[in-house]
DNA sequence: CAGTATCCGAGCGGATACTG
DNA sequence: CAGTATCCGCTCGGATACTG
């Protein structure tokens, strides 16, 4: 992993200088670290949903947070958006081809969240525990 | 990947409610998701690093940020601290052995971006030439 | 060298009310 | 149903100055 401008084989190198811009890893991030973007993408993960289905089930977003990242991602052309022109409406939301590729990563970094959870939550306990003040 | 409250085999399930403070990979999000922590991470995974250089590398950081990552990361027990007393100090900050295994999905991660960067870039411009308005 | 302390502006996201 | 519009607090992070 490396930042663009200093691709380097992984341990090599003194690396000159490393640019949140300009590093494939935090564009990501940028796009998808957010606090609702990857609870969206898992959930289209899988299957369709409507609107109002992913505002029910993603417990505490608010319209305006599901409407601005929806957008977000469609914009980005990892979700698609598709209105059906009935009334009431009925507009749902899936992922793209290129979104269904992010699942993966994104798997890979579940499984390392649910693996080692643990071992964080008592890290963090020794270190409190080890430092009481704040 | 899903939600710990409502843990689904992949593509299962109609998912009844999903909480963001419950969910696996959003709390990884909510540690490394920033906009320093994986730059200091990477740098790390490469070879031990001081204080110094870190600041040095890392374009655009902060003293303060530098410093208040590099602690989440420590008491999270991904980085570890090393003070050498010496004049003028030492101060030298590696990946801990947990550390080390996050790399594994991080590197997904990139390449997933490296991979893949482009296509955001064109669904983006599609995406806003079709809708020239903000 | 390796930090700490303080101040402060920008923007992320919540609450609420309204609409095609 | 599927959004918009508006207001607003709070946190993230930058700038600057100081210290063991």
């Amino acid at each position: 992993m490396s930042a663009t401008n200093t691709r380097v084989p992984p341990g090599e190198g003194v690396g000159p200088a490393v640019n949140p811009d300009d590093c494939p890893v935090r564009e990501v991030l940028d796009r998808i670290g957010d606090k609702w973007s990857v609870l969206v993408i898992v959930l289209l993960g899988r299957r369709t949903h409507r609107y109002s289905e992913l505002h029910r089930t993603i417990d505490g977003i608010s319209q305006r947070m599901l409407t601005l990242t929806l957008r977000a991602l469609v914009r980005d052309g990892l979700v698609e958006r598709t209105a059906h022109a009935s009334v009431p409406p009925r507009v749902e939301y899936s992922l793209t081809g290129l979104g269904r590729t992010l699942l993966e990563p994104l798997t890979a970094l579940d499984r390392w969240a649910v693996e080692h959870r643990e071992d964080v939550r008592a890290a963090r306990e020794r270190h409190d525990r080890e430092r009481p003040g704040a």
